[in-house]
DNA sequence: TTGCTCCTCACGTCACGTGAGGTGGC
DNA sequence: TTGCTCCTCACGTCACGTGAGGTGGC
């Protein structure tokens, strides 16, 4: 009898062996026994300790590929015990949308993730009080709709309509205000035109060209003497602003707890 | 007093208002608030209600963006009460490896899937008992080391040793048994010299080029008529091989349940 | 009184991980 | 007796979701 169960279990593997062999922890195969996912092919009637087929090392593998996949253990079970190769490459060309779709997601915040970094070095190795000329290249940006600052929440509810325009997925991009020209920033200089994402799929660009530019800190909202300081500047040098003027947050609530110390880059178009 | 608390409520948001014009769930925003992460700008007195300021949405995309890349609450926290342009900018740079790192992973299941799916395809087609010539294109495979079969567990002992030499992330690509000529799939056809992935970074390969190709069903260390049936049809059609046996899983534990009934593909080098 | 919004509190989820306490054979 | 491997069972985790039962002002 004891022979006989030796013998019998001269192919099969420990517990622990299994677990070596699959890199699949302990835990998790005594989970997997429990809720009836993969039970092992034997078990000790004395001890009780659980003893594993080798061909069931490439169950798991398939169990731990459909978990990397996304798909619950409950879906997982039902797809053990049924499967045929069209039901499972229909399955397949499944799961690929979904990979697509992360892959996207996380380009996309890469993209944002590299944005973010560049706009957090050009604040660092700013000379905040200086203004300036500068030729700034092309960015794409996502442009929303005009702003009506009706009542007095004046600058959050146009920004709640703006935010809600774009994609969830979009979210994420940085800020910026849209002044369609000088004088709509010398007026109204927290109540940009339009709002706008640096977003590399926006169908809308800041052009690549001159800039007069110059630096603040102060929240959304917050009011200075930027604008004044640069109009001066420009007739002083004889400039005349030819375009729409960008309010860019460099140092923004990603990087500065104090709202009153965000620090914002305004370019006016030359 | 009534009145100044609504004077003073009109530019806070309602914790429903809140949470719609944000998309997080309104028990989620008590789970921030129990946990200190997000605290209401305002408590009414008499009903508890919780009311926000507008400038906490920014907070909020901060705590949604960094839970997205997958930081937990408890770093959050932290990161909430102090941070610094230079902090954040590190802080940003790890994000970027992460997410490199899962871009690559995802890369690779990408390619993983497809040639799943097209290997699952050709097993669809197939028509199993002919034998035939076949020009094949080359495929990139990562080649193990040569297999001792020393003692009774054979097959897979072979195979684990094999599979504990690539690297986990790798494990999930298609399984190929490599012989290293006809002779040696016809004396041992269920002992492979080698094991094999198919892998699209291997830096081995099976030439592109003419092969002899049979098709049989059985599980991995099953043996049947197939080597003969090739052999033969060689004789027949004098054919010479000139290399290397690769067997092929068309059909394997990924999509049939039945081990007998696994579909491979031999082909011989001409 | 009804309907509305919001509250608190307890428990569930999902795939495990982590001990505590015990067992059988050398 | 000690050390080893394995067992079972209960509870924790993490970021919420889901009700149950209650409240205050129109």
């Amino acid at each position: 009898m004891t022979n006989e169960n030796t013998v019998h279990k001269s192919f099969l593997l420990s517990a622990r062996k299994f677990s070596q062999m699959t890199g699949v922890s302990r835990s998790t195969l005594v989970y997997y026994d429990k809720e009836g996912i993969l039970k092992p092919a034997m078990r000790d009637k004395f001890t009780n300790y659980r003893y594993y087929d080798p061909q069931q090392v490439i169950t798991l593998s398939f169990i731990r590929q459909c978990l990397f996949w996304g798909i619950p253990l409950s879906e997982i079970k039902k797809l053990l015990s049924s499967r045929t190769p069209a039901d499972f490459k229909l399955f397949l060309s499944k799961q690929h949308k979904i990979l697509v779709d992360r892959l996207r997601t996380i380009t996309e915040q890469l993209s944002a993730l590299s944005i973010y970094e560049n706009l957090i070095d050009t604040g660092l190795q700013v000379n905040e009080p200086m203004i300036s000329i500068q030729e700034m290249s092309r960015l794409s940006i996502r442009l929303g709709e005009e702003n009506s600052f009706r009542d007095k929440t004046v600058f959050f509810e146009s920004l709640y309509d703006f935010m809600n325009e774009i994609p969830k997925s979009k979210r994420y991009f940085p800020l910026v205000g849209y002044y369609s020209d000088m004088d709509a920033f010398l007026s109204h200089p927290s109540e940009p035109t339009r709002f706008a994402l640096i977003d590399p799929d926006g169908e809308s660009e800041k052009p690549g060209c001159k800039y007069l530019v110059g630096y603040a800190r102060g929240y959304y909202s917050q009011q200075n003497d930027l604008p004044l300081r640069m109009k001066k500047y420009a007739e002083r040098n004889n400039l005349i602003f030819k375009g729409p003027v960008y309010k860019i947050y460099l140092h923004d609530e990603m990087c500065i707890s104090d709202p009153s110390q965000y620090l914002y880059q305004v370019s006016a178009m030359l």
